[in-house]
DNA sequence: CGTCTTATTGACATATTTCAACAAAGGTGG
DNA sequence: CCACCTTTGTTGAAATATGTCAATAAGACG
């Protein structure tokens, strides 16, 4: 009672590249099945080597570290699209822990066949190769954040890039966009004390850039937040789904 | 008079993962030349389209984005064995430049050839993907130091990294690793103003932990050095190389 | 009706930045 | 060979952005 790939609601979204008809039989075969995860439940573990791979089919998620003395660091939200467990699959375990946000649905992939993949079908690994280098480009804008950009432009930073992931995924069609996670996760995310997270979220609130409340985001002045994040729009590109 | 693959001084370094001989010969002909350029130079530019990719063969260099207010974030310290411009490749462009920091060797493939690797030779698409995977793990790690930690944790850290790296190619058996940057550099690095980096490295010699200068580092107290970087020993795998 | 989680706000503490001045070293041109 | 200039490193004092502490509010849930 699986979605069958050929019907997959993603592949027609505009952040996602297109697929052949020969990979899209593959990746029917590729595909194992699905899991159905509810809110809270950790997906990948950090530290431990997953059997399996999987695509987000549905919901959100989280992914971050954890260092020795309990601080964490936020590394991505994770969104419907993002594959997941492809470090695990090539260096043996997870250098970070996954988990659902909200209910979500994945589709789950057999790790041993990732050498089949690149083996029969060398524009799906080029594929992966492709999907890997966005990532790294991801977190290099998000460490020249970290390092370099002070409190307000963080924040601003942060609610462009999800603002701007939900669009690529139709999710803004209402004018909000859905962000189910909480103050204390974007403050880990973005390397500020919750308390100094949520006074900036009241600064951009009370001068009508951003309104985040009751897990949705509102945008009345999007120019202004993208100019305080210095967001570059040509910052996500259309990307490879598996 | 360039080097042969099967002469590469690289390839017994402990830090790389062998090579079949097959592979061997196909990296020869996929090999198109070498670069040497003088420290300063800038070898891939951030927003340019290269049509080439190095793996450095010799030298130290250095990678960073600049924001458009002239802030700058170093992404990461270049070492022999880096492969370079595969984000250029992949994705159209460069997302940070690279510049030579000594004077540098590298060796040349062309772009255009990627996609023949991927199709005739899957184990070195597959090595490309562990490659990125490798990356996007530094990356990880570096996003949690400068979140969550404090500045002798970061300096640490920023320290014990590029310690191992010189260590892992045979660099340190005179007791010092070659580190021919600027102070600057490492405080763009870690996301610290120059003059803190500055106090920062001054304690930590005076504490008798670490003692950089002259472009050569020493670990009096490597232990400790480690202790306070929370640096997981584990951290640096073995890695193809190209 | 309590209890728990999340968000909010003010007051205070402090790590880090900024400003400024100086020292050491190397290069250049007279 | 010496004055001069530029680059890099070093150090103290003052300014400030952000963190920490503490208390309250608002909603969810059993």
């Amino acid at each position: 009672m699986t979605t069958a790939c050929q019907a997959c609601p993603l592949r027609k979204k505009p952040l996602f590249q297109q697929m052949s008809d020969d990979e899209l039989v593959f990746m029917q075969k590729f595909k194992k099945g699905e899991l159905s995860v509810q809110a809270g439940t950790t997906i990948l573990l950090e530290g431990a080597a997953s059997p399996q791979l999987f695509t987000v089919l549905r919901g959100q998620g989280l992914r971050y570290k954890t260092l020795e003395d309990g601080r964490r660091q936020v590394v991505n939200f994770v969104f419907a699209g993002d594959f997941l467990g492809l470090q695990s699959a090539l260096m043996g375990e997870m250098k970070h822990t996954t988990e659902a946000t909200t209910d979500m649905v994945l589709c789950v992939f057999d790790r041993n066949e990732l050498w089949n993949l690149f083996r029969t079908h060398p524009g799906r690994g080029y594929d992966l190769t492709f999907l890997g280098a966005t990532e790294e480009h991801f977190l290099g804008d998000a460490l020249a954040t970290l390092g370099q950009r002070e409190a307000i432009e963080r924040v601003a930073w942060a609610l462009m890039r999800m603002w701007r992931r939900a669009e690529g995924l139709g999710l803004t069609g209402s004018g909000t966009a859905p962000l189910p996670w909480k103050q204390q996760d974007l403050a880990d995310a973005v390397g500020l004390s919750l308390v100094h997270t949520n006074k900036t979220l009241a600064r951009l609130k009370r001068e009508g850039i951003a309104v985040w409340q009751d897990g949705r985001l509102a945008l009345p002045n999007r120019a202004r937040l993208a100019e305080i994040a210095m967001y570059d729009d040509g910052d996500i590109v259309q990307r490879p789904l598996f």
